[in-house]
RNA sequence: GGCCUCAUCGUCUAAUGGUUAGGACAUCAGGUUUUCAUCCUGGCAAUAGGGGUUCGAUUCCCCUUGAGGCUACCA
């Protein structure tokens, strides 16, 4: 007889604090990958036990982001097909401030088979007792003050409202013990485990407490979280043990770090996902990034698509130890991925930008116009436009500054920029009046690249000049920049009375 | 302080009880190119230290050191 295998069922359970930190991106996506790899199902569940950093709408905010990185849940807190934020699935509800009741009637049966007890030590006693402690050297636990207070006195205490909270009771001696996918085996003396509070005095549990009760009911077979949890697990361990519950298999992941190896903070650079996004860094770049931060494929291929890295991933290539945040790969990663994307994709992303600074605005999805200008702008122009730029763009928020001088009336330069090694700028502006002469009898519908191409290829031949010695002027002329796209491909986007008008411009500085 | 975890180029990482310790990013040099970018070629660059085990250890064990995490009625 074989036993059907159990269903893999992976959570992200993120509590709404009002950002989206870029190290809970890399576990979501872990515990997605694990999920859909073995066909299973990964859910989302909000867990907002901690009523003093609710933030409003924050919720809405990590699904949008969550959405746009294409990593929907399965299961859960979801966006329905109207983009609002609602609830899906079997094992309901999925917000923990919801589930309340639950969590009372399980928390009662560990009081009724004395594997959880009352305190009603105030916050100051605590505070002191813990300080004291310290100063003796010992681990700064809970005392145990309220361990062994009889039936009766708590009975008293509860009776007159005294403010309380519910801890487990961790035994005083032997060890707790579970394999960690990613870690192996983790032991630890009980001695050294805390008096948990499971409950808050305001009748909200706390993580430890909601952790083990929805992973339990939620039937999570894989926890797959940050390495901040190691240490406590085992104190989730034993509550499962309490229950007479199985005990879900646990993979803690390695964190991210900022440069100085510290744990990636605020402080030291963006955490905020949202902000990548903003800067444009595209979804797919930023999970390909976050996958290769803790995990390898075995293999020396780096770049994935989605779908490759749910054939790809495993719990086995994870590391144990923690990952610089280093966002130089991740610029390079951008930038492989914005060379494949396909022009009209790309161009599509890029207008939100183009609007951003204030060279573009939108008409229809067909139609733009030049804000420095005026002139329309179709959208198959403005593919020219951006394609001059999709092998040289790291991230999407640099096009702005990189295209502007095709928008500009007339580009902005020193005369000074015209020349070019031993060419001086009266060369130059000799150069351009030939190159101007011949440009000047293209029809314009053969105003095109190749045919400029021959153009000064011809011109080389006739004049004896060099490459650059046309070419150089040429580029400035038609940017205005000691560094820009090729003059060939420029002269094509501005088309020929445009190119005319800036080669005359130089001409006459 | 206590507990837990980790340790290969600057960074992300691969590898094996026997390799010239591999790849990628970054960097440097060269080529292509009018410039930058792309692309191509090449260079620099690592097993934290000390003990064992072993014919042989970067790999296995121990210690030291270093780093990080946790140590809340936050998650």
């Amino acid at each position: 007889m074989t036993e059907t295998p159990k269903k893999i069922r992976t959570r992200f359970a993120p509590s709404p604090t009002g950002y989206v930190h870029i190290g809970s991106v890399r576990s979501a996506l872990y515990n997605y990958l694990f999920a859909r790899h073995n066909d299973g199902t990964f859910s989302l569940r909000v867990e907002d036990t901690d009523r003093t950093r609710l933030v409003e709408d924050a919720v809405d905010y990590l699904l949008k982001v969550f959405a746009i990185l294409g990593l929907n849940p399965d299961e859960g807190v979801v966006l329905d097909e109207r983009g609002k934020v609602s609830q899906k699935g079997d094992f309901g509800p999925y917000i923990q401030s919801e589930r309340l009741p639950i969590y009372q009637k399980y928390v009662q049966e560990l009081l009724d088979k004395d594997y959880a007890y009352y305190c009603f030590c105030s916050q100051e006693r605590l505070q002191l007792a813990r300080e004291e402690r310290q100063a003796k050297k010992l681990p700064p636990m809970y005392d145990g003050h309220c361990r062994h207070l009889s039936k009766e006195e708590v009975e008293a205490k509860l009776q007159a409202g005294e403010p309380h909270v519910i801890r487990m009771r961790i035994p005083q001696d032997g060890f707790t013990e579970f394999d960690d996918l990613v870690y192996g085996h983790i032991k630890i003396k009980n001695e050294l485990i805390d008096d948990q509070v499971l409950m808050k005095s305001d009748g909200f549990p706390t993580y430890h407490l909601a952790h083990v009760i929805d992973d339990h009911l939620m039937q999570t077979s894989h926890v797959i979280r940050g390495e901040e949890w190691l240490p406590s697990a085992p104190k989730h361990i034993l509550l499962f043990q309490y229950f007479g519950w199985e005990v879900p298999a646990y993979a803690h992941l390695p964190l991210l770090l900022n440069p100085d190896k510290s744990k990636l903070s605020k402080r030291q650079g963006d955490v905020a996902t949202g902000s990548y996004l903003d800067k444009g860094y595209l979804p797919e770049a930023i999970l390909n990034f976050l996958l290769l931060l803790g995990w390898n494929p075995k293999t020396e291929e780096e770049i994935f698509s989605l779908d490759e890295m749910i054939a790809r991933f495993d719990l086995s290539g994870v590391n144990k130890y923690g990952a610089v945040f280093n966002v130089e790969k991740l610029d390079w990663i951008n930038g492989m991925y914005i060379r494949k994307m396909e022009l009209g994709k790309l161009v599509t992303l890029c207008v939100p930008y183009l609007e951003q600074d204030g060279l573009l605005e939108k008409i229809s999805d067909a139609q733009f116009r030049n804000k420095l200008t005026g002139e329309n702008i179709s959208f198959e122009k403005l593919q020219q436009i951006v394609s001059l730029e999709q092998e040289r763009m790291k991230k999407l928020s640099e096009v702005g500054e990189s295209v502007r001088f095709v928008f500009e009336e007339m580009p902005q330069y020193e005369k000074e920029l015209l020349a070019w090694k031993k060419i001086t700028i009266e060369d130059a502006q000799k150069n351009l009046q030939t190159i101007y002469d011949e440009m000047e009898k293209i029809e314009i519908a053969d105003f095109t690249k190749e045919n400029l191409s021959e153009l000064i290829n011809r011109l080389k031949e006739k004049t004896g000049l060099g490459t650059g010695e046309l070419m150089w002027p040429l580029r400035v002329s038609l940017s205005g920049l000691k560094n820009s796209p090729g003059p060939f491909e420029i002269a094509e986007v501005l088309g020929k009375e445009k190119t005319l008008r800036r080669i005359s411009r130089a001409i006459h500085l």
